[in-house]
DNA sequence: TATTAGATTAAACAAGCGTTCAGTATCTGT
DNA sequence: ACAGATACTGAACGCTTGTTTAATCTAATA
């Protein structure tokens, strides 16, 4: 999906962009910031994307096409993002950009989102019929709380971070997390049903009541 | 924890500036903006804040006292945050702002997150003593787990309504998460434990490995 | 070699920003 | 009623922003 000629002047601007913007955000960061970064004048970067929204729209099509590129799916899913942490040289600037982008309120932030909501929905359903996860009572609801939470640590990346004494994302600390992730999502958090079973009926009692206010 | 006489114009001031940094964030919210919806002039602002830092510190201040205010306890917790989204409108603003805070790296955020996750670890150490929630092998990992989690629907809030057909953060949205999140909490998710497992022993290859290699 | 199109730049532009300043109104205490 | 502080404003300042313009350089084409 990258472009084959892709050392080009235009790829370096872009580049630069994904990177400055991944660190400060797309309203801090100044074309002239990119454009010293790119060794070129503020002047060409309008030259080859218009203006600036010109070029962010360009990164953003760029960082998606990064995760997706050499995988035969072509939706990026919270799995693909999953596995680019484990290699920060190489998709480190585009995770933040990414993290950027969904922090960010935007139409291209939504579309990336539903494209990875669509992506986790269609995972739960296979695992769940091949017998790997529970049945879920709500598997839209269950995609979109895998979707949130999966993103969580990217989005919150610098607290993430942070909180286990690092500078900024690296693997050591994605690997730390595993194991109480995977012990949640194994055996859950609450010792019984109790609080499940409560929240369960007061619905019911909800749906019944709205039911009979009709 | 409120200022007693808090109809000033110093207070309809903050006011504003919470509502407006809440719906566009800090760096796109102009001093201007804030004091045309305050109806006085920008250079009051200044003349009551110092600066834009002053009074986005005064927002700060402000919107975490809110979220404390009325409680015993002084630390913002989850608990609170998510009460708080029982109450949208006293609380939306507040939420509002406080997403924008945490997905804003700056020192503040620091500061909330640390209060938070501080606050998660001392909830596990207590529902783990009195049998509520299974033993943690790594408490101070799951109360990160559950902070990030916790905070995920707050930060990613606009995607967390749409995703549900919504336009903003209601309490409909949040009611039809808590099955699938109680569901997750109280069975997992994996219908066996085969990856916790795999996990646990990758990981302790890996200490052994570093071990070795020492 | 002359022409033409694209790449690239320096300089300037208008607009918006946070902030300052000088001055006016409004309140407070004596 | 007076004095002093405080509340408040309009206008301007210096700076940065995204963008435009005109000119130059480069490279390919005819």
């Amino acid at each position: 999906m990258l472009d084959p000629d892709d050392l080009t002047t235009r790829a370096r601007i872009r580049n630069a962009a994904i990177e400055l913007i991944g660190t400060h955000g797309f309203q801090r960061t100044s074309l002239r910031m990119i454009a010293k970064a790119a060794g070129v004048s503020p002047a060409l970067i309008v030259h080859h994307f218009g203006d600036k929204d010109g070029l962010r729209a360009a990164c953003n099509t760029h960082v998606v096409a990064m995760f997706t590129e050499d995988g035969a799916d072509e939706a990026l899913t919270i799995e693909l993002i999953q596995s680019a942490l484990n290699d920060l040289d190489a998709y480190g600037p585009a995770l933040n950009y990414l993290a950027q982008l969904l922090a960010d309120d935007s139409a291209a932030a939504d579309e990336v989102f539903d494209g990875i909501l669509s992506g986790t929905l269609r995972t739960i359903r296979e695992q769940e019929a091949a017998g790997i996860i529970h049945p879920q009572s709500d598997p839209a609801g269950s995609a979109l709380l895998l979707t949130l939470f999966g993103l969580a640590p990217l989005v919150l990346g610098r607290q993430f971070a942070r909180a286990l004494g690092a500078e900024k994302l690296t693997p050591a600390v994605t690997v730390r997390i595993t194991i109480p992730m995977l012990e949640l999502f194994t055996h859950g958090f609450y010792a019984n049903d109790s609080i499940l079973r409560a929240a369960q009926s007061a619905m019911e009692q909800m749906e019944r009541q709205s039911g009979e206010s009709l």
